[in-house]
DNA sequence: CCAAAAACGTACATATGTGTACACTTTTTA
DNA sequence: TAAAAAGTGTACACATATGTACGTTTTTGG
């Protein structure tokens, strides 16, 4: 098969795999029932991704490389690291709290072998964290911040933007969030966070 | 049944879900193997919860009555709002990563029906806010904090608190913390808090 | 344009779940 | 102590999942 073909042909069978996940839950998501909405044959399935857990554990990392690649987007975005900070915020909670994100962390909780949890933390919250704590240093080297340390800063950032948010989409209580929600938060989170980490602006 | 049987033979019941909660999560965890786990009869369990959610349902009242009587006595344990807070945090941040609840959690991401979520919910964060609020209103009539408005103090005290650890612990990149762990994180969080919501401490 | 490779669709063996039924045993209660 | 109520263990009907096999159709590439 044409390298591009496939490509695209593996894209819709993860749309059809988020459709399912959407609307039965991983549990109720089977590698036939994929197949099936995704017009593929079941051994396609199995060829390609090996398992249920492959299947995910690829769809978990297609959804960590365009995550990634939208935080840098908005990090080069903008030109002081705090307005960097502002323009990440709304992205990586839209992001976290999307359909996709859950869907999968959902997956990952009913994953007994801990590979997709695994595989989450690894695209996720281990590769997220570092561009945070860089913006806060730069901001610290700046002037406009003063943490003490930026591991400890970016933690207690992200605990204020995030929150328990995540937690409650993935077990169901929480809509998907509208713009007008996500910065309300983003402005509450960085209030908070100026707040703890001082707040000697420059202008 | 003598009702006193009934709970203690309900109590082995749970347990024994608990324990296969833990060893296959909620997707491998059968009603059949319960039953046999806890040496009962699959049609016993059918009628005494109805069905797989009525039971799990009945396990999240249950432990969130536990946890919300464990947050009692630590408020009452205190004199002052703020310290009732410190003796609050570390009760509630164990409890909310115990193996119990995280195990709960993870079955509610797996119920599309969203009754196990929405359990959890009432009986968890819904139950708990509203005590931390009213401890936060106290500590600002008291003249300790200085909150802009309860609500919101509230969830960034439980985002400082809590984070994103019990999201981490339910995709299973997290081993349930140890004391040490949790002493460390309520200071911090405690002394990020104080940052964000004033900070004129009566002593 | 045709041979080779790949994907499709269906079927299969095997395993396991849910919820109900029923004969048998234990506990309650009058 | 005997009838009634409740619990146990086993079996069942039904459904569905996983991973594999195979004949047929489509796509690729020389």
């Amino acid at each position: 098969m044409r390298e591009e073909t496939r490509t695209e042909r593996q894209a819709q069978i993860e749309r059809a795999a988020y459709r399912l996940l959407r609307e039965r839950g991983y549990g109720g998501t089977s590698m036939l029932a994929i197949a099936r909405e995704a017009r593929a044959s079941n051994e396609t399935l199995y060829r390609w991704y090996g398992d249920k857990n492959g299947l995910f554990k690829t769809m978990v990392e297609a959804n960590a490389r365009e995550t990634r690649g939208a935080l840098l987007r908005a990090i080069e975005a903008g030109d002081d690291p705090l307005e960097c900070l502002e323009n990440v915020a709304p992205v990586l909670l839209s992001m976290l709290l999307g359909e996709r994100a859950i869907a999968l962390n959902r997956a990952a909780a009913a994953d007994e072998s801990g590979e997709l949890g695994a595989a989450i933390a690894a695209g996720g919250r281990n590769a997220v964290a570092p561009l945070v704590e860089e913006l806060l240093r730069r901001a610290c080297e700046a002037g406009s911040l003063t943490a003490s340390s930026p591991t400890t800063a970016a933690e207690q950032f992200l605990g204020l933007l995030i929150g328990d948010l995540q937690i409650r989409r993935v077990i169901g209580v929480l809509p998907e969030p509208e713009p007008d929600f996500v910065e309300a938060r983003v402005f509450t989170a960085m209030t908070a966070f100026k707040s703890v980490c001082g707040f000697s602006f420059i202008d």
